[in-house]
RNA sequence: UGGGGCGUAGCCAAGCGGUAAGGCAGCGGAUUUUGAUUCCGCGAUGCGGAGGUUCGAAUCCUCCCGCCCCAGCCA
């Protein structure tokens, strides 16, 4: 379970935290309660992994890791109207990445069909559960509401004989879905709902990823979960605050049932980021319903689409690291992960230069034909990263951004008339602006002062300003992909209007970009940063002749914030 | 108006009767061939509110207020 890259200075510090569920682990373990701690996580595959699941594994398989314990990875697998071996598959290669492991102990509850199926006969013949006739909506009637309490079903009463008889041919598949249930007798006027004589078990003439055609009645996640749990010998049994109030059941079944271990569960407060949404429902729908790419859409906030727009997994970590582990209910700043992946990519990221938007730069004084090699360094402040040559020449890009011919006062890169440095080459001035037809910029006239080769002036004077380029010639082609939050709403509703909430720039799509000629390695996936701009990683959409970088996240930019005090951040830049 | 939770700075979050950690954001300043990074400094006489217990309360008690979850044969 160890990790190799681990978070080293600069990431949140790695002490293993006093959130509370550490502290119930760490007192379990001194009072000797256990011996060794046994966590889970235990995803249904009805979908993909979502940042705030790993918030979840991080806790799981951290607790593990910082206790000399173990984790399980178990399928909740319990439905197979929604879930599906791609979901399996993909739940595996997502954990995997983000640097876990869960070794021999790969479960799915559908393993424990036959015992849970034993164990609900036990429940009868206890005079616990019973086989109820009616309808999905009569049971609803009878449920009462969250003041009043509900009715027992006229068929509470049945004799375990009878009760044993028609749950047995509910297995057989003698019944229709939905004509029969099998329920806990627990008490219908609880004031816990889920103490109402739960469904136990429900008819469905369907086929499971795993077990086939074997089962025509499925346990529920109550009657599957806390039992899995103590197949497993799971010490503690973590989860999110909705099933809080499923505890007391949770403990109900442990008691009542000859199981080989007594989990507890813990509830803690699940991840809320802003402009996201971490619904796998709508997910599902941003999905199907083709607002986006697919699961691994750089926009969204799955595992497999933060991995594909460039977030490395430990930055996730760190992420989790940061925002703790509590009860109360919260709302994170998409801020705060951004902060994290540059913290982590700062570190590992090669400096490299490209031009978004490009401006042609002609420098008159610069020899027609002429090519020089400049040497730039590959990270500023990592000497071992090593150096390359950039080629230089008369022809140049810089970013449109970079020039003004009205600029406001503090505005400090080109206009004409004045000298900046271009990184790791030359001061140069502009002279002079070429307009096309209807009036635009076009290209700039400048010159360069053959005496500050490499960026420095020997007379001392200095520019305000440094600025990136490529060689017009030199440069490669590319395709840049700006992604932005998907929703534009800082707290979007994530109700069935949720597209009314979409960012309608959440992907910018800059086509003329050019990248410097050490950007060419089309099978390096290495990430890099293009210069005072941000964190890219090339995208699998690249072909050699034409590659495509997606903007991981970017640089902190101060002068922008200078400009436009309370941006939106959903524009983008 | 039933049951279960939660309220500490703009956002996360420590704190467990001894006098309010830390991080993010923000704001200053230093360094800088990335307006980046790095570094330094700044924020609660106050812990949802009101009472009470105590020499002493964010921590204990009482009442009140606010927010979240639960009425799937989903998980």
């Amino acid at each position: 379970m160890a990790r190799e890259d681990t978070a080293s200075g600069g990431t949140a510090q790695d002490d293993s935290g006093h959130d509370f569920i550490r502290d119930i682990v760490r007192a379990d373990l001194e009072t000797g309660r256990i011996k060794q701690v046994i966590t889970r996580f235990p995803p249904e595959p009805n979908g993909y992994l979502h940042i705030g699941h790993a918030k979840s594994i991080c806790l799981n398989f951290g607790l593990a890791e910082e206790f000399g314990g173990r984790c399980h990875l178990r399928f909740d697998d319990t439905n197979p109207a929604k879930e599906a071996q791609e979901y399996v598959d993909a739940i595996q290669r997502d954990v995997r990445w983000l640097g876990f492991d869960w070794g021999e102990h790969l479960y799915f509850a559908s393993d424990y069909f036959e015992q849970l199926y034993a164990w609900a006969e036990d429940l009868i013949r206890a005079g616990l559960a019973y086989v109820d006739d009616q309808s999905q909506e009569e049971i609803r009637a009878n449920r009462g509401t969250l003041t009043e309490p509900g009715r027992d079903s006229p068929y509470r009463g049945r004799s375990v004989a009878e009760n044993l008889d028609l749950f047995r041919r509910m297995r057989a598949g003698e019944f229709p879905n939905g004509a029969r249930v099998l329920r806990a007798k627990i008490d219908m006027a609880s004031g816990n709902i889920n103490l109402r004589d739960p469904v136990l078990y429900r008819i469905l003439h369907l086929p499971h990823p795993r077990t086939g055609t074997a089962w025509k009645i499925y346990p529920s996640y109550d009657f599957a979960h806390g039992q899995s749990d103590a197949i497993e010998h799971v010490t503690h049994s973590i989860c999110t605050l909705e099933f809080e109030d499923h505890r007391p059941l949770y403990d109900w079944f442990i008691e009542h049932l000859d199981v080989p271990s007594r989990p507890r569960q813990y509830e803690f407060a699940r991840l809320n980021l802003t402009h996201t949404v971490l619904s796998k429902r709508v997910l599902t729908r941003l999905v199907q319903e083709g607002h986006v790419t697919g699961w691994d859409d750089p926009r969204m906030p799955t595992l497999a689409g933060l991995r594909r727009r460039g977030v490395p997994a430990e930055a996730i970590r760190d992420f989790v690291k940061r925002i703790g582990v509590a009860k109360a209910n919260s709302l994170v700043d998409i801020g705060m992960l951004d902060f994290s992946i540059r913290n982590v990519l700062n570190r590992r990221a090669l400096r490299r230069m490209a031009v978004l938007r490009p401006l042609k730069v002609v420098i008159e004084n610069y020899p027609e034909g002429k090519v020089e090699e400049l040497e730039a360094a590959n990270h500023p402040d990592d000497a071992s990263a090593g150096v390359r040559k950039i080629p230089f020449s008369r022809e140049l890009y810089i970013e449109r951004d970079d020039f003004m011919e009205q600029p406001p006062k503090k505005f400090f890169r080109l206009s004409p008339g004045s000298e900046v440095r271009l990184r790791y080459a030359y001061f140069i001035r502009c002279t002079g602006v070429v307009r096309n037809s209807a009036g635009e910029v076009e290209e700039l006239r400048c010159r360069y002062d053959p005496a500050t080769r490499g960026g420095n002036a020997p007379d001392g004077r200095k520019v305000r300003a440094t600025i990136h380029w490529v060689s017009a010639a030199h440069s490669l082609p590319a395709e840049v992909r700006l992604i932005n939050p998907l929703f534009r709403t800082p707290v979007p509703s994530g109700g069935d209007d949720f597209a009314a909430d979409l960012n309608p720039h959440s992907l910018e799509v800059l086509g003329g970009a050019r990248i410097e000629p050490a950007l060419a390695d089309s099978s390096d996936a290495a990430p890099v940063q293009f210069e005072r701009q941000g964190y890219f990683c090339r995208d699998p959409d690249s072909r050699p002749d034409r590659p495509v970088f997606n903007r991981t996240v970017g640089l902190r930019d101060s002068f922008a914030k200078e400009l436009a005090k309370g941006g939106d951040p959903a524009q983008g830049a």
